[in-house]
DNA sequence: GACTTATTGCAAATGATTTGCAACAATAGC
DNA sequence: GCTATTGTTGCAAATCATTTGCAATAAGTC
């Protein structure tokens, strides 16, 4: 990855040791900023919490990583060139997949498409109220 | 409401009053225990915030409340009888409305639908893994 | 009305996330 | 390559939501 193409020096930040590991930690699965941290630690990588939240959410900021929440109440953080996608999440083992589904699909139908017994689900809408438009 | 209506005391629970009070303000909207508490201090009834948590504790067990996630690390608790249904919140002023939606709609004319301006949504399934299924 | 034990209030503990600040290190310019 | 500038880090302490221990209190039972 050489200057030109990597978008946090782009974006005018230092690329430094830590916010690389950080950034190299993150995959296409849902990842906790503690978990983040049980890795770097497995791979003997020094580094401190407070730095791999602030690095995250620079990420987030530059597009890089994208938010997940699930039914605790933990953030979780992936990959952000993945395309709008949603999750299904094993009430047992915490196996984390990722569900095919766009706008023109029916949930119906996403529900039975998959391998998993769903038991529930939560679907939420974010925006701007009509009063906060403008 | 008598004892024999009561699913609180049905349910073999004693019917307080700091619990009385917990599921009196629990509403159609979603409140977090905080704002239940602030609730509840405008009325002047003395409380304690462990003890609205122990109650919605109590309330969810009971599925006479739901428990709701939003975009932030905060709890948010509705009445139960409500059936199935979905939120959309306003980035803005934090304004939640119901959403009409169910298993037969697409996604697009859900969205389309409502007053909102939508800029995202979240959807996750939850269930058992074909590994944790029995 | 007295007894049993669920429930409360209060304080302290927990877990996730944030923040202040001095020491440090990545870059830009020389 | 050397130095100055200032973005970043590490550490400790602060915050916020939520949970827990425990002795005092009160609901429901007989």
């Amino acid at each position: 990855m050489n200057e030109s193409t990597n978008p946090i020096r782009n974006a005018g930040f230092r690329m430094t040791g830590p916010r690389k590991a950080v950034f190299a930690a993150i995959t296409n699965s849902p990842l906790s900023a503690s978990e983040i941290s049980q890795h770097l630690k497995q791979n003997d990588i020094p580094h401190d919490l407070a730095t791999i939240y602030r690095n995250l959410e620079l990420l987030v900021r530059l597009l890089l990583v994208s938010k997940v929440k699930f039914d605790d109440n933990v953030t979780r953080y992936e990959r952000a060139d993945m395309g709008h996608h949603h999750h299904i999440i094993c009430d047992i083992c915490g196996k984390v997949e990722d569900i095919p589904l766009n706008e023109d699909t029916l949930l119906a139908s996403a529900i039975s498409q998959t391998t998993f017994q769903i038991k529930r689900h939560s679907l939420e809408f974010f925006g701007l109220c009509k009063k906060c438009q403008l």
